[in-house]
DNA sequence: ACCCGTCAAGTCCGG
DNA sequence: CCGGACTTGACGGGT
């Protein structure tokens, strides 16, 4: 059964979860200061979710601004730590699984050791926020392969290569497939090698497809809740890889159907227009008699 | 109060 | 080899 979900921020960003300032500001105060608003609307936005009836939210990278940056003093975590812990209960009583997808500058195959290291060390940031939050294994963060550097075989080795040295990342990491360059057959068969679980992103798939198998693709979960992502094209005159500002009913029944009957998923809509989008979809699936899956928090008035 | 130049980070591609 | 695209918005200094 599908649940659903929004990412980061409502779609006016009068709720966001990436408040952040500028590095040149960067100092306990102001850090702090941001933090707590992020803080407050992410627990506005998980209101927001629970009334909505969603199983899902992705919070945003910049929760704590800059916290991978090497002008960032580790010091300033002591109060952010206390707040997170605080709040782990009431978080964790919502029964909504928040999970994270760090920026494009998340490179695990980058032939730049340099690269590869404040990669680690943004990825080591979200580990921690997720686990000081006391938040289960399904919490995962979501990267992509990353870049081809002309030859897929030996970049595809540097990714097992960090993995390998780095085993910590496998509590939490899930790999997904791109728009561009890695397929859900080539993350799939990556996934399957170093044991991390495989996220599908239904239009990315469109733009890069394979003929991967969804079976497969499933098995590399081991019985815990799958994680997808699913965006539509925009209407009318778009650049390539750009995300609608609403996701068609056909979109998602064409992955629900593709998923069948095989248990608990959780599917981020990613379009623009966030939850107006996904109260959109909501009803139009009740119109078609569409069930969908409802956190523990949900109310039905 | 509003506008608009600028912003940590990577990779690829075209000129 | 370098600058722009990708995607994207929000910060914050300036008016």
């Amino acid at each position: 059964m599908i649940g659903v979900g929004i990412f980061c921020s409502t779609w006016d960003n009068r709720l966001n979860t990436n408040h952040t300032l500028r590095l040149s500001k960067l100092s306990k105060e102001t850090l702090l200061y941001t933090f707590e608003k992020n803080v407050k609307d992410f627990l506005a936005l998980l209101e927001l979710s629970c009334s909505m009836g969603l199983t899902i939210f992705r919070l945003g990278s910049n929760f704590i601004p800059f916290a991978s940056h090497e002008r960032f003093d580790n010091d300033w975590l002591l109060d952010v730590e206390s707040r997170l812990r605080l709040l782990s209960d009431k978080i964790k009583s919502y029964g909504i699984r928040i999970t994270m997808h760090p920026g494009q500058f998340v490179v695990l195959n980058s032939p730049r050791e340099d690269v590869v290291r404040r990669s680690l060390k943004e990825l080591s940031y979200h580990m921690w926020v997720l686990d000081t939050m006391g938040l289960s294994w399904e919490s995962i963060i979501v990267v992509h392969v990353g870049g081809v550097y002309g030859n897929k075989r030996e970049a595809l080795k540097r990714f097992e290569k960090t993995i390998g040295e780095n085993e910590w990342l496998t509590k939490r990491l899930a790999i997904e497939n791109d728009e561009k360059y890695y397929t859900a057959e080539d993350v799939v068969e990556l996934g399957e090698k170093l044991g991390l679980p495989v996220v599908f992103d239904y239009y990315h798939h469109l733009l890069n497809p394979s003929a991967f198998s969804i079976d497969r693709l499933v098995e590399t979960w081991r019985g815990t809740t799958p994680e997808f992502h699913l965006s539509s094209l925009p209407e009318g005159v778009h650049k390539l890889g750009e995300h609608g500002d609403f996701v068609k009913l056909e979109d998602f029944l064409d992955l629900a159907n593709l998923w069948g009957n095989r248990g608990p998923l959780d599917v981020v809509i990613e379009a623009k227009k966030k939850e107006v989008a996904v109260e959109k979809l909501i009803q139009e699936l009740e119109r078609v008699g569409y069930k969908l899956r409802r956190p523990k928090c949900f109310k039905k008035c």
